[in-house]
RNA sequence: GGGAGCAUAGCUCAGCUGGGAGAGCAUCUGCCUUACAAGCAGAGGGUCACAGGUUCGAGCCCUGUUGUUCCCACCA
């Protein structure tokens, strides 16, 4: 036997956490005999720290993950990282800038050399974070996105769709970030209300002295102005429409024409047409067969279009422009707003619609089976009202710019030749299929990091070879994520899936929220009021951190996260040590046995109420109602086994005569086995140092069998009696608190009951009975013959109990106190009466709820008359 | 402009298909009782945002109002 310290030390979890790996329990083999359930992990990059979104993600999928491998299912969790194409990037680029290098120094080799190198530094350090939490992934699968089965199963989706016709080459208007210098797609651009101008402009009407007004928050763009237009519903300008105004500084003669998208009641009524750099403006543009001039270069700065300003920054030339218009008498007037600005969601930078030739996925036929298997039920989300933000995103959905101005990242497998010819294929062609020239040049682009972590649900698994697992183990059952990131990842890899393996990806979603710091903001590093999950392990524990993500959360809310209640969570790890302290110093060596006919009502009563756990623990874990689930246990542990359990058997194992001693120690052991592996999957490291201490049959509380409910352990008379005699506890510790009375002094404490059920349970129950309720003995009888009239008293169910204490007690006192429990108990009458009495309750209420307002009826009549009787005895004093 | 969430004890939050309002922390009182002071026992504290409605019965369902947070969106 070990010798337990009086306080638990979660240090020892690294020392379990090693013998797990060193083991192999986290390794799942394809075992035709189980049935699979899979989770794969939502990659993080490989620039990343483990922080506290990581941290409640993974936890949630560890819990799910060891519950279902206890349950008996052959379960797997697949780890791994995602490459963050322009996050590591601009890392990388940020950390060459200080060695005073840049991308073009060094070549597209000598960077992708480097950023291997970055990789392989950077891109296991989260994992081993991941470690520390108890995440039991099976590491001998990790896989990353960029590793050659993945980029294998990149290149054969991009050649299927673009044989298919869903992937396509287009000169579109793109988001375009001037920092990154990258194309993005839309679901990158975050729109953020900033400080901005309304800037009043008028242009000259050709061949006219008249001026047409607008307004416009870029005027800058100006310059690539192609039109001008108003609503064909306005008559203000129905003169001027087919004239021609004159662009200032460019001096280009622009159309005015009608458009149905101009708001009459909006500003002027006028909108200047920029179809190079505005999404509404190129839908006009296209319809009226406008020409696009693009007005900026890449980095921002205005280009050879703009004239006069070629050169300048888009801020600048703003400035300057408006200026030049003011000297012309064009400007009117400048007004302050704030209006949405699109940013790139990575630097901030503000977004430049801009045309550019790209690849794209067309959406539109890929969308619809996503959209079906959600309205089928194939697919679920945990809460439901995250389906309505994946279906409205779905269809509502633009094509995909697939795109980057990135070197890393899948090479789009895209290759031209002199000819002209475009290529796509998975291998690089040597010829020229159409005209057998050989020149051929491969696409400089890169994909979007999304495209590869959509394929993450199959490519981990070996798609597209034929790979067992994937057979065995897709679809998987459950994802966890944020519901930051539904559009990004989740409709992705939902349509990816749809395509490819015409099957779902997985089953059930499971959306969680964010946890916020302690005045709920979100943690952020520019407000470094971020909390670091491994400082919280180095000081709690892991187990603490975890209980402390899960206790008290819904799906999908968010949390507010403070230290206190850490701690909590880890007095509650103490907690339990300290039950099976206690349960190992009593046990001794011996491993308790025992017959189920030597078990009191006290053991029964226990047994029974783990045996209920059991259920209600499995009912919420299996509608993911992990924060219930863990409250149950929590409360089972603390309040009902500790609290009440171990104080009742004390008297037992003090006593070595006692009969029932082993039952009592056995069923110690039982009840705290069975509460450990319901505990197991939020608590992992206590439970299993606990577990192994405790009991020497099984090497491993992660492989030991998921608790079950069952009829053999299912003791209701024997419930009832405990928690009547609880009842009769608790109201002699709040009369004596009520009293003053000192904890030291003991009394006599007479039970009376008519009821010989009743005398019997007490009776039997005396041993535990007697300390529980400070008594130097308990008599039990059936009327109040030889009973102090001036005892104290208190009511239970059919019964009264009384203290004679030895002091004179104050008469008033203890009559005003009788009058207040008659007085609850006269209103608790009366509520129920007059339900029962209501004809509508009783012809159409269940007959479970009437027959219980019946029995609380018999229940606090009974104690109102003991409660009379007894007053009365007192008013004739 | 469209959509969603939230509003319950001083604070942070639970409350599963409608059937007598809960937890943790904080506060107050008494206990170092040989598992645990990271503990034990007891107490106080809530017109469940507001107004209607459905129902025998509403924190829970419906409608509206107010406040708040978030997501989406091409009004220049």
């Amino acid at each position: 036997m070990k010798e337990m310290a009086k306080n638990y030390d979660p240090s020892i979890e690294d020392r379990i956490y090693k013998n797990w790996l060193d083991k192999g329990y986290f390794h799942a083999e394809v075992d035709k005999s189980k049935e699979p359930f899979t989770i794969v992990i939502p990659p993080p990059n490989i620039t990343g720290q483990l922080h506290m979104g990581h941290a409640l993600d993974e936890t949630l999928q560890d819990i799910l993950i060891r519950w279902k491998r206890m349950q008996g299912y052959n379960a797997l969790w697949v780890p791994g990282t995602d490459h963050a194409a322009i996050s590591t990037e601009v890392k990388i680029v940020n950390k060459m800038r200080e060695e005073g290098i840049t991308k073009e120094d060094i070549g597209r080799e000598g960077f992708l050399k480097r950023a291997w190198a970055w990789k392989e530094e950077y891109g296991g350090a989260i994992l081993n974070q991941l470690m520390k939490l108890g995440s039991s992934c099976d590491w001998e699968r990790e896989r990353f996105t960029m590793d050659e089965g993945l980029s294998n199963a990149v290149l054969t989706v991009f050649c299927k769709l673009y044989e298919k016709g869903y992937i396509y080459q287009g000169e579109k208007l793109i988001n375009w970030c001037p920092t990154c210098q990258t194309t993005i797609s839309d679901a990158e651009v975050e729109h953020t209300d900033m400080q901005g101008g309304f800037w009043h402009i008028k242009y000259p009407i050709k061949g006219t002295d008249k001026f047409l007004e607008f307004a416009t928050t870029r005027p800058e763009t100006m310059l690539g102005d192609t039109a001008i237009a108003v609503n064909p519903q306005d008559e203000r300008y129905k003169d001027v429409v087919g004239k021609v105004c004159i662009l200032p500084f460019v001096n280009r003669e622009i159309p005015i024409i009608e458009d149905s998208y101009v708001d009459m009641e909006f500003g002027t009524g006028v909108v200047k047409i920029t179809p190079a750099h505005d999404p509404n403006d190129f839908e006009v543009g296209e319809r009226h067969g406008l020409p696009k001039i693009n007005i900026l270069n890449d980095d921002g700065t205005i280009n050879e279009n703009g004239g006069k300003f070629a050169g300048m920054d888009r801020y600048e030339a703003r400035k300057q422009i408006v200026k030049e218009l003011d000297e012309m008498g064009l400007f009117i007037k400048k007004e302050d707003i704030t209006h949405a600005v699109g940013t790139h969601d990575r630097c901030n930078c503000v977004i430049e619609p801009l045309i550019k030739k790209q690849w794209f996925v067309k959406m539109d036929e890929l969308a619809k089976p996503a959209l079906d298997a959600y309205y089928k039920g194939d697919l679920k989300f945990v809460p439901d009202r995250f389906g309505k933000i994946y279906t409205h995103w779905l269809e509502d959905i633009h094509d995909w710019c697939i795109s980057r101005q990135l070197w890393w990242g899948h090479r789009i497998p895209a290759y031209y030749c002199d000819c002209g010819e475009v290529i796509v294929s998975t291998e690089a062609p040597k010829v020229c299929p159409k005209c057998g020239g050989t020149h051929i040049v491969q696409d400089e682009d890169c994909l979007d990091t999304w495209f590869s972590s959509a394929l993450w649900p199959f490519s981990t698994l070996g798609w597209p070879e034929k790979t067992p697992e994937l057979e065995h183990f897709y679809p998987t059952s459950v994802l966890v994520t944020g519901y930051d990131i539904i559009f990004f990842w989740v409709v992705r890899m939902v349509f990816s899936a749809m395509e490819q393996m015409g099957e779902v990806p997985f089953r059930t979603v499971l959306i969680h929220g964010l946890v916020r710091d302690s005045k709920g903001r979100k943690m952020s590093k520019s407000l470094g009021n971020g909390i670091d999950p491994l400082e919280i392990i180095k000081d709690y524990g892991a187990d603490a951190l975890r209980l402390t993500l899960i206790t008290g959360n819904a799906p999908g809310n968010d949390m507010r996260f403070y230290n206190e209640r850490v701690e909590n969570s880890r007095n509650f790890a103490n907690k339990l040590w300290n039950a099976t302290r206690f349960v190992i110093m009593n046990m001794g060596d011996e491993s308790p046995q025992c017959n189920i006919s030597e078990l009191t009502s006290a053991d029964k009563w226990i047994l029974s109420k783990v045996n209920s756990l059991a259920k209600n623990v499995t009912a919420n874990l299996d509608a993911f109602e992990l924060g219930i689930a863990v409250q149950n246990v929590y409360d089972f542990i603390w309040d009902e086994y500790c609290d009440w359990y171990i104080e009742m058997v004390k008297p037992r194992l003090y006593n070595k005569e006692d009969t029932t001693r082993n039952a009592a120690l056995w069923t110690l052991k039982t009840v705290l086995i069975n509460a450990l592996k319901l505990l197991h999957p939020f608590m992992p490291f206590v439970t299993e140092e606990i577990f192994t201490s405790v009991q020497n049959e099984e090497e491993t509380i992660m492989l030991s069998k998921w608790p079950e409910y069952t009829e053999e352990y299912n003791f209701a008379e024997d419930e009832k009696a405990i928690e009547l005699m609880k009842e009769a506890v608790k109201s002699i510790r709040n009369v004596r608190a009520n009293m003053n009375v000192a904890p030291g002094k003991k009394a006599k404490v007479f039970v009376v009951s008519a009821n010989s059920e009743v005398r019997s349970i007490f009776e039997k129950g005396s041993v535990f009975f007697a300390p529980l309720a400070y008594a130097s003995e308990v008599v039990v009888q059936s009327d109040k013959t030889g009973i102090d009239e001036d005892a104290v008293s208190t009511v239970i169910h059919n019964g009264m109990i009384y203290m004679p204490f030895a002091e004179l007690v104050d008469i008033a006192k203890e009559k005003e106190r009788l009058a207040k429990e008659r007085d609850k108990l006269v209103k608790e009458v009366e509520r129920v009466e007059k339900k029962l009495s209501n004809q509508g309750f009783i012809s159409k209420a269940p007959e479970k709820v009437i027959n219980e307002e019946k029995a609380k009826l018999e229940k606090y009549s009974t104690m109102l008359k003991s409660v009379e009787e007894q007053l009365a005895g007192l008013e004739q004093k």
